[in-house]
DNA sequence: CAGTGAGCGAGCTTCCGCTTGACTT
């Protein structure tokens, strides 16, 4: 029996640090947090002193259990669970709930898994840190009072199960004012001035004669572009000056956890939650380090490693070692940076994603302990006497690629690396315009978030952790507040005026705009509860307010605060917005009128209703009843005109007949459908259920039967009801409406009724038990 | 799983942060 046992956090740890220990050593995890605020009350004995209830949530009775029992077996138990608050709480709930004595109980902290750090620790421990406690209690107990107390206002005020909280309502309001922003924005136009010029005399005919420039001023209008193209006509150009500036570009950190999301993000087009899903197969698989941190720093021997790494493959010129400090508010850097375990490992993972995350990983952390690339900027300033304003051409020649070698940030194109090289010219050379041209440019409005981007704003705010961006990203989504799409582009005209020849000519060009690829956009819930709740709790919905409390849990941590004291300051004028905004305020919904309708005269209003948007006609008044439709994808509230509000009146529609039963044409929860005797049939992308035929409802009816024919592997004759089907994890029974996994030693194909009927017979049996089994250990 | 939308009233929803399996069918 290990006479010590050590509790860490996740169980690749463990697996890792029992490498590193002797065989008295037994590493267990404790899997995150092993108690939590009661789920199914406030949870805090408002009061008492805010005194928090714990529980031990159902999915970790058994590990608790567990724990209990090797604590008991130990001479001495070592929390080692991460240096940060969240981390020290989880140790003082060990204590608490596994009633670990004082004198058998040490804390331990590393923030690097080797060997060193660990040994360090075990000859270094101390004990719980309470004030620590005290502060994490603080914003557990602060995140349940806001998030249980403004919830069940929106329920009341506008629809039930909407969800407020510190974090994710100014995640919303981002979002919403961003796309406020983008409303109002106005564009405006000008003109742009694009110069090729060559040489006058050319010695020798070489493939790089030709210096593109653009003007150092814009042109309001088109006239006055025009005016001076004309200018340009009989203007003698020449090379007025040269400059050459030498500039250096140093590499990025290595990754934490929001970088790593917004570079997959932009470079592999990978969401957010697909990004940590990736990198955590990595982590478990002993790939890479840590995937949940704020840090950049990486241990010392990483860094031996990275420098041995470098000087092998590219020399030790590349070489240049450095510590990264972070910039980040509330940063509490209980690990290190996200780095390949193994630096010397180049390319590895099991499949695609792997492989391409795993690169990017490598790549970063190599890269970030590599020399400063060398630029040499030029700038020439071309003029004509008879013209005062200025055209420059810029060039860059890379003197040293340095870091650029591995490396290269999205935030600059894979252009920016090429030399962009301008002919051998010296000043006083002459010049001949091969053309110079007008183009119409227009202001454009900031872009709207995407995943990444917002985590990238919200990490900036210090709202949310790393291990909550993902999360709360998908949280505001299933809530309804906001909506991931991609929307196509619009055309737009611009004018093109071109000076070649001496001749002036003018054109309309098209470009296209508004693309956009995978971004957030606020929906009509979303748009009214964030006007709701920076109506009546602007102090919560501040994008400080996160920023401030955290400064008052750094005093609670140091000793200068009491933690209950603290939270009963905030609660009391909170508690009072809360109350207010119940008895003042009447129902929101949203509400606007659209107009009257052309056939009745009735009033045209569109709203939230309780399950969603919707547009009615009509009002609810003595026998009448209004006619309501449900907002499409797409459209909203504040958008919709009375045309297309009237247009979702047309639905359902009868298509025509097949098989001498009606096609009806209509659009449901998931999406447009087409409805034959009882069975729903789902349109594709490309069909309108406005406008179907006949025709192609029939093929999309007989597509469909075609498929569940296939899908039927076996039936039986005796018995209709229970049949074996082939599904997305290959062949199933179904039965009952239920269905059923068929043992792996069985082929489907040669099974029996009889052998069907005890295979669910079985496995209903076992779910029995499980549940039975669960129920008990809940009453425990 | 696809026709809802008044109002009544039952009972439910909800937070953030720390961790991975369950589980398909």
């Amino acid at each position: 029996m290990a006479k010590n046992l050590v509790i860490v956090e996740s169980p690749t740890k463990a697996k890792t640090i029992k490498g590193f220990l002797s065989k008295d050593f037994l590493i267990k995890s404790s899997f995150g947090h092993i108690r939590d605020l009661s789920k199914k009350n406030l949870g805090v004995d408002i009061e008492n002193n805010f005194t928090p209830s714990y529980e031990i949530p159902a999915d970790k009775t058994k590990i608790v259990n567990e724990l209990k029992k090797f604590a008991k077996e130990s001479d001495m138990v070592w929390l080692a669970s991460d240096e940060d608050r969240e981390g020290e709480a989880i140790s003082w709930h060990l204590v608490e709930a596994l009633k670990l004595k004082e004198n058998k109980t040490k804390r331990i902290v590393f923030h690097e898994i080797t060997k060193t750090a660990i040994l360090d620790a075990i000859n270094n421990p101390r004990k719980i840190d309470k004030k620590l406690v005290d502060a994490q209690q603080a914003r557990r107990v602060l995140d349940r009072l806001v998030g249980f107390e403004l919830s069940p206002v929106l329920w009341k005020k506008i629809k039930p199960s909407l969800s407020a909280g510190r974090v994710q309502s100014v995640a919303v309001r981002l979002i919403v004012e961003r796309e406020k922003e983008i409303n109002s924005f106005k564009s405006t136009s000008s003109y742009k001035i694009i110069a090729i010029f060559k040489k006058d005399s050319l010695p020798k005919q070489t493939n790089n004669n030709e210096i593109k420039a653009e003007l150092s001023q814009r042109f309001k209008t088109k006239d006055h572009a025009t005016d001076f193209l004309k200018k340009c006509i009989s203007a003698n150009f020449f090379i007025k000056n040269i400059e050459k500036k030498s500039t250096k570009k140093s590499p990025a950190p290595p990754f934490t956890t929001s970088t790593l999301q917004q570079e997959a993000s932009r470079k592999l087009g990978f969401s957010v939650s697909k990004t940590m899903l990736i990198a955590q197969q990595l982590y478990e698989s002993g790939k890479i380090t840590y995937m949940r941190t704020d840090s950049v720093n990486l241990s010392n021997l990483a860094l031996s490693m990275a420098k041995k790494e470098i000087s092998n493959i590219y020399g030790t010129k590349y070489v240049n070692i450095r510590k990264y400090s972070t910039k980040i508010k509330g940063a509490q850097e209980a690990h290190e940076a996200i780095r390949p375990t193994y630096i010397n490992i180049h390319n590895t993972g099991k499949d695609d994603n792997q492989k391409k995350l795993y690169a990017l990983i490598w790549k970063r952390a190599i890269a970030s302990q590599m020399s400063e690339a060398l630029l040499e900027k030029t700038n020439v300033t071309i003029e004509a006497n008879s013209i005062k304003e200025k055209f420059i051409a810029k060039g860059e020649i890379l003197k040293f690629d340095g870091f650029l070698k591995v490396y290269m940030e999205s935030d600059n194109t894979e252009n920016d690396i090429q030399n962009k090289m301008l002919p051998p010219v010296a000043i006083g050379d002459k010049l001949i315009s091969k053309e110079i041209n007008a183009i119409e440019k227009f202001t454009q409005h900031q872009p709207r978030y995407t995943e990444a981007s917002l985590v990238k704003k919200m990490e900036e705010l210090g709202i949310g952790r790393p291990s909550t961006y993902a999360p709360t990203i998908s949280t505001i989504q299933k809530r309804g507040y906001v909506v991931n799409e991609t929307r196509e582009s619009i055309t737009r005209n611009y004018i093109y005026i071109t000076l070649i020849n001496d001749k002036i000519k003018e054109e309309i060009k098209t470009e296209n705009i508004g693309y956009e690829k995978s971004k957030l956009f606020p929906t009509d819930i979303g748009i009214v509860v964030n006007s709701f709740l920076v109506e009546h709790f602007k102090n919560i919905l501040d994008y400080n307010f996160t920023a401030n409390v955290e400064k008052e849990f750094d005093e609670i941590a140091q000793g200068k605060k009491i933690w209950n004291k603290t939270i009963s300051k905030f609660y009391k004028p909170f508690h009072k917005q809360v109350e207010d905004a119940l008895e003042t305020t009447e129902r929101i919904s949203g509400e606007r009128l659209l107009g009257k309708d052309p056939e009745t005269g009735e009033k045209i209003i569109t709203r939230i209703g309780r399950f969603g948007p919707l547009v009615q006609i009509g009002e609810n008044k003595d026998d009448k009843k209004p006619k309501f439709a449900s907002l499409r994808k797409g459209q909203s509230i504040e958008t919709i005109t009375i045309e297309e509000a009237l247009n979702l009146f047309k639905l359902p529609r009868t298509v025509g007949k097949y098989e001498e039963n009606e096609i009806i044409a209509a659009i449901g929860r998931f999406g447009p459908y087409v409805k034959h005797k009882s069975d729903f049939y789902s349109l594709t992308k490309n069909d309108d259920p406005m406008t179907i035929s006949e025709q192609r409802a029939i093929e999309i009816i007989e597509e469909k039967k075609e498929k569940n024919r296939k899908k039927i592997i076996k039936e039986f004759e005796e018995n209709k009801n229970i049949k074996i089907l082939n599904g997305k994890y290959g062949a199933y029974i179904s039965f009952e409406k239920k269905n059923y996994k068929i043992p792996k030693d069985k082929d489907p194909k040669t099974l029996t009724l009889s052998e069907c009927l005890k295979i669910t017979k079985e496995i209903s049996n076992n779910k029995k038990t499980v549940q039975h089994n669960f129920k008990k250990k809940k009453n425990n």
